[in-house]
DNA sequence: TTTAATTAAATTGCATGCAATTTAATTGCT
DNA sequence: AGCAATTAAATTGCATGCAATTTAATTAAA
């Protein structure tokens, strides 16, 4: 393919910036999911946050701590502190400092926070469906950003 | 394909949805450019900023607005005024009002703002380089995260 | 031409992200 | 055991994002 650029850079060009794409796209898909999220009171990072509690009550023995929930997210405590405490406040979950080790805090749904997951996949589907999103489409991206992200995750070591 | 799985809904894993793996692909490769903006004295989205001032500078005859600004990195001026304080701070544009419509700020670059622009190829290559990047994947991906964005966009109308 | 509606920035308030530091608890080492 | 090194959260400070409101200027309309 022949390059006929009439700049030197079209390297600096916005548009050409993958960087730029994906960061543009994360807003759009979160401000798409403001609605939803409206309707459940929750904000986007909580409602990511309370996707992975909801998968962990599933396989129990062990509560997740903000640690493990942080490398789940890519979210360090500086971020997750005050998130938790917030769903805390709305009685979705409780902090609690771990018997064995006092330096961690585990993290436990509440009836109503595992109560909650009930009415996300609803709201989704009719989101979903108002958007005539194709599903294998957002598959097959899903899949290629992943690979993308994987690659960055192992660079940045 | 068939789908054999153990909870009836795998819809809300969270490695499963799209929208979390865009939104920590954008933070890693916004974490990934932190070493060359660190540099440039820059954050990420000031950088945006500045590559859309970059590129207004090579065809001239107005200068972009703040409204313009935002349309181009779809950011209001609530995110873009402060930002653009600060840009002037350092002395990398000036913010004028228009003497034909006082409503609007116009944004220009000093000296100071156009020339950073020459150190920014040298440290991408760099970058690319040395995380040994494969541009032309680079380059598929943003095409596909582009048609994703340009959906949500003509979604959120 | 007054006045109502629009428009562009700025401002306010709140919730992230994230670097850097601090605090408290636990491990490792000698 | 005693002490240095690690580790998990919390805290602090700063820069976004973004909704909602405000302010000032321009346009449109009666």
């Amino acid at each position: 393919m022949i390059q006929t650029s009439l700049h030197a850079d079209d390297g600096l060009q916005l548009d050409n910036q993958l960087c730029f794409k994906l960061y543009a796209a994360s807003r759009a898909v979160i401000r798409a999911y403001k609605p939803m999220l409206d309707q459940l009171g929750l904000t986007y990072p909580q409602y990511l946050a309370m996707l992975v509690l909801w998968e962990w009550q599933q396989q129990p023995p062990a509560l997740p701590t903000v640690k493990a929930l942080g490398e789940r997210l890519l979210l360090d405590s500086g971020t997750l502190t005050p998130l938790l405490k917030r769903l805390e406040l709305q009685g979705l979950l409780q902090r609690k400092r771990s018997a064995s080790d006092e330096r961690e805090v585990h993290l436990a749904l509440t009836p109503a926070g595992g109560a909650l997951r009930e009415q996300v996949l609803p709201l989704k589907s009719q989101l979903l469906c108002e958007r005539g999103i194709d599903l294998d489409q957002v598959a097959a991206l899903r899949s290629q950003v992943g690979v993308l992200l994987d690659q960055f995750m192992a660079l940045n070591h």
